[in-house]
DNA sequence: CAACCGTGGCT
DNA sequence: TAGCCAAGGTT
């Protein structure tokens, strides 16, 4: 339900907002920007896909540097078909929901060989591929192809439960979020106007101290004159999130090389490399050490994961052995190109530096990224 | 359909 | 600084 707006407030001109963006569009790697477009400058459909897939619950400044380190080792979609997996796994490593890197390949094959190497230009066609749901099949035939496609992400519901004061909660706002979004939708320029409430709600209509002194819809817009923009979205409370528990072990041998092993494609960082380890539970589960050695307790590491929170107690030991089964020993100045995530990165900088003095190029803390490098 | 699935930037 | 939270998708 919508609180009743007072009769001065003006509709929101979508017009406006145009204009706004024509001045103000941000310039990003993956973006032509409006007065390009406006000569004829068409977007390159493989690099809005790859920059949508990143940008999936996920910010710009994470995504600009692994967005650019893709282009350049995978300039065309074809180039990713052809990839092995494990590489593109690697890469993307850093930058969270991996399902997006299994998908992102899967996609990029099916787009291969179902579709020529082109992307289809109609929401259902892109809407039945790997990793596309409903929102990013809408942005990329609105950016890719202009096609009159309404788009609703964080941003455009932001924006809309503000216009009009939508007291309703999320998620159960949607449907009537899509109403109102469709409604106020141009008839012409639907890419730029997908993108232009992208950026309004990147850098006016933002989450917390919105800049509503500089929004092209300022007199348009509920929340603003009630003085409440801060309250909108309406969510619902989220459940707290549970500790779980779990043991690490970072074998390393005399030469440096650290066993690692890889995690099931489903689930939890499928797919993606780790240090052998126990399960995580709510009770701290019994010693499993891949190896006999003498382990030590060389520290422990926290991270907190979308639904709980990780303590994981890392063990470390000296290891000249071959590799159990289903592992190997990744050699130590080659543990960039495996497809570590962070927390387990953490994991191995964890045992590393407990092992005393031997700092390596980067045992100081990493500021940014330390990821996206070159290959 | 609610639960599951990461991470780092920013306040 | 400790939370908050971001251009969602899949099951």
């Amino acid at each position: 339900m919508t609180a009743s707006a007072p009769i001065t407030l003006a509709r929101p001109d979508p017009a406006d907002l145009l204009a706004w963006y024509d001045r103000h569009a941000r310039r990003l790697p993956w973006r032509v920007p409006p007065d390009e477009r406006a000569v004829g400058v068409v977007p390159d459909p493989y690099r809005v896909w790859l920059s949508e897939i990143m940008l999936q619950q996920t910010t710009v400044a994470a995504v600009k540097g692994y967005f650019e380190a893709f282009l350049a080792r995978w300039p065309r979609l074809e180039d990713l078909a052809a990839a092995p997996r494990d590489d593109v796994m690697a890469a993307w490593a850093g930058l969270g929901y991996y399902s997006r890197a299994r998908n992102l390949k899967a996609c990029a094959e099916m787009v291969a060989e179902r579709h020529g190497g082109r992307f289809p230009d109609d929401e259902a066609a892109l809407r039945a591929l790997p990793g596309i749901g409903a929102y990013t099949a809408a942005a990329i035939a609105a950016i890719a192809f202009d096609r009159p496609a309404v788009v609703v992400d964080g941003n455009v519901e932001r924006i809309v439960t503000r216009l009009h004061a939508v007291e309703t909660p999320l998620p159960e706002a949607k449907p009537e979020i899509r109403r109102l979004t469709e409604a106020l939708a141009p008839p012409t320029r639907p890419g730029d106007f997908a993108q232009a409430m992208m950026d309004l709600g990147a850098t006016i209509c933002t989450p917390k101290r919105p800049a509503c002194g500089l929004c092209p819809w300022q007199g348009s817009c509920a929340a603003r004159a009630a003085g409440t923009q801060e309250s909108y979205p309406r969510k619902t409370a989220k459940p707290e999130r549970p500790v779980r528990r779990g043991t690490a072990y970072v074998a390393i041998r005399s030469d440096g090389a650290v066993l690692l092993r890889r995690r099931p494609d489903k689930g939890l960082l499928g797919g993606m490399a780790e240090v052998p380890g126990t399960e995580w539970a709510a009770t701290a589960p019994p010693a499993d050490p891949p190896l006999p050695a003498d382990w030590r307790r060389a520290g422990t590491v926290e991270h907190t994961f979308t639904h709980f929170h990780l303590i994981l107690t890392v063990e470390t030991a000296s290891v000249d052995a071959p590799a159990p089964a289903g592992a190997w020993w990744a050699p130590a100045d080659g543990l960039a190109d495996e497809a570590l995530p962070s927390l387990m990165r953490k994991t191995v900088a964890a045992a590393l530096s407990d092992r005393g003095p031997a700092p390596g190029p980067d045992a100081a803390p990493r500021r940014g990224r330390g990821r996206p490098r070159k290959s």
